[in-house]
DNA sequence: CAGGAAATTGACGATTTTGTGACAGGTCAC
DNA sequence: GTGACCTGTCACAAAATCGTCAATTTCCTG
């Protein structure tokens, strides 16, 4: 259950002591002072969850916030607000931004290190930045860049997410519930068909390339990401 | 997706106004006033779920929590608290307990329903996942594939499920009735009939890949699903 | 060997699930 | 601003699957 925390905080005699406790739990614990470190954090590091005070100075904690939840590397990366008390209205601004959990201080060590245990355990873990290659089609997480061998694809930033999760889940079966938990995010409210749409989306992309079968519809269960066609003709 | 609810909540206008959303929802709600009412029927009737309201007369709702936690038979059961603004404590003392979520009042449906599938989603993955090999058969829950040796089996969602059972319940004769409960479940209301023709369509299935003899009728009993040729006779 | 119960089979309409195209908002770079 | 994406949701079309029935066939009993 441990886990690499970002802590964002501005006031160094409360970051100390949030470090401390963190570090006492098991959790490895990386930390910024102001919004625009913890941006450039989020992105080298790609941390486990990020602790996020909502008063900084410079950037808000509110903007930092909605800037991981655009970028589609960071934007299932659990958020853990913490909030002064009485700004009830930032905890609405929050928790509508996609912040996982939101806890306010003054809190006690327990109750944070409980918090956090509680948001991880919500999410299962994924997300490598190794680039994926499969039956030709290769894909980099880094560079963002899809190719069906030496034709490039152009995808939107969700297909792009759903190929990548696809592409290290392949073969197996997945919801469009699991779908919506791995690659949107499970704080999301969206409805299931739109995983349709997307694969639809996702299949339009793939087909010129000669990837058509690719993707394949298990009914009444999912989809499948199998360079095995569906069934062997004859 | 629908799933048994167990609500406890002590104020008849909110049980009220939940019960209904749950109820749109498709899950099926039973409701308990107070913690001593609720935890009978947990024993009695092991719901999917219990949604547990925090303050309540009586047994508080982190006692119930902690007795369901203690019984072997109800200790897997997810639950999800409710509780007002500012009972910061008794979070923490319920995610310590072991609630696998809690939801702040006041909430709106869609966020209380999209919770309650989050965890029920959760919860999900049994240990049917195992694939299964018999008789050169092989069944991959997990990809959702049936092979005979090489060649690919195609089966409807129905006629899966159905030799998933026999494969994992192999040289026993099932009934027609039991085949109803573990395959279609138990709540449904089909013709004993229908499940023949299930037979059939999984035997027109199976019989082009060298399975014809693998599940033999047992007249006045049922079916049974064995290596064994039906008839030792000859 | 006849009678009848039990099981198989083919057909068919109803239902459920998935594919598709369109559209209204929203975001972002210019 | 504004125009080029991208997104989530619909409504409808298309496809696959389901459950039931009635006609047959099979199998046991007496």
């Amino acid at each position: 259950m441990a886990a690499n925390i970002l802590l964002v905080e501005d006031e160094p005699a409360i970051q100390e002591l949030i470090a401390a406790n963190l570090g006492r739990a098991g959790h490895h614990v990386v930390r910024a002072g102001d919004a625009e470190t913890a941006q450039r954090i989020v992105r080298d590091a790609l941390p486990d969850l990020v602790l996020l005070d909502w008063m900084l100075p410079g950037m808000s904690g509110i903007e930092l916030a909605r800037r991981l939840r655009a970028d589609e590397r960071t934007r299932t990366i659990p958020i853990i607000m913490l909030t002064a008390r009485g700004e009830e209205q930032d905890k609405v601004a929050g928790l509508e931004m996609g912040a996982d959990d939101y806890i306010t201080k003054p809190f006690s060590p327990r109750e944070l290190v409980a918090r956090i245990k509680a948001v991880l355990r919500r999410r299962a873990p994924q997300a490598t930045e190794d680039p994926v290659e499969l039956g030709g089609l290769s894909l980099d997480p880094a560079t963002h860049r899809v190719a069906a061998g030496e034709r490039p694809v152009t995808l939107g930033p969700t297909e792009f997410r759903l190929l990548h999760f696809l592409m290290t889940h392949p073969e197996r079966v997945h919801s469009r519930a699991q779908l919506l938990d791995q690659v949107w995010g499970d704080h999301v409210f969206v409805e299931e068909r739109t995983v349709d749409v997307h694969v639809r989306r996702l299949r339009a992309a793939l087909e010129p390339v000669g990837h058509d079968g690719l993707i394949q519809t298990v009914r009444g269960s999912g989809y499948r990401l199998s360079a095995q066609p569906a069934v062997a003709g004859v």
